[in-house]
DNA sequence: CAGTATCCAAATTGATACTG
DNA sequence: CAGTATCAATTTGGATACTG
């Protein structure tokens, strides 16, 4: 199994001589991390809905993403003991620190578009 | 000669189907784009000084990913005809316009590094 | 439902050497 | 100075099939 991780010179380089900026990528620097942060800025979604709200991304890079994020202290997975079993992802107060900057990306990303006259979906 | 892009799930998928997120992405989503243009916002910089500024990337990865925001509108690049030769990189107005994103990474960023205990480089 | 395992193609990057 | 060319080594991502 592989631990992908790209947006990353090669695992946190901001941990070791980068800067701020690096530092920062380093933890969400993932093409669909910021991503599915940002959907879990509304609460805990469970791993299908997050599928759902991220179409161009294969479950398999959610899922790695995700376990990534865990890793690093952003996300909350909790599982509960059901049939059908039950998964649900949130940000955890680290993460939910990160929501200027999410919300950065939102704001700018909505302009480009639409300055781009292709709106394409609220998303939000 | 290869045009990588990385941090992008296949170049531009923010273009097609995403959302505002994923639209910024498309744009700042290379592993140092962040950081070249967040030296950038403190005006004109030489191909050298960003080499500096950055010393965990290569100076092909800085090429590249400069090439790619100058063809995304979000860099400015003007060669000098002198020798020896001088090139200079600055944000166009739309490279400005992702001020608040770039402070932002940048102020998380400085928190992380500092509640990690670690705080290598002021950078700014 | 929520993944995981594999295989494999394609993309990305570092290192190194070279040029106008 | 400011790159570019090339090659090799990884890394990454998609597709598909399978499981608790």
């Amino acid at each position: 199994m592989d631990m992908p991780s790209e947006l990353k010179p090669r695992r946190r380089p901001g941990g070791r001589t980068g800067c701020a900026v690096e530092a920062t990528l380093s933890v969400i620097g993932g093409v669909w991390k910021p991503v599915l942060m940002f959907h879990l800025l509304k609460g805990k979604l469970r791993f299908n809905a997050l599928c759902r709200l991220t179409p161009n991304a294969t479950a398999r890079m959610i899922t790695l993403q995700l376990r990534e994020l865990e890793a690093d202290g952003i996300v909350l997975r909790t599982v509960y003991p059901e049939v059908p079993p039950k998964v649900e992802y949130e940000l955890t107060p680290l993460g939910q620190s990160l929501k200027p900057v999410l919300l950065a990306m939102r704001t700018w990303g909505a302009a480009y578009q639409e300055q781009l006259g292709k709106t394409i979906e609220p998303c939000a």
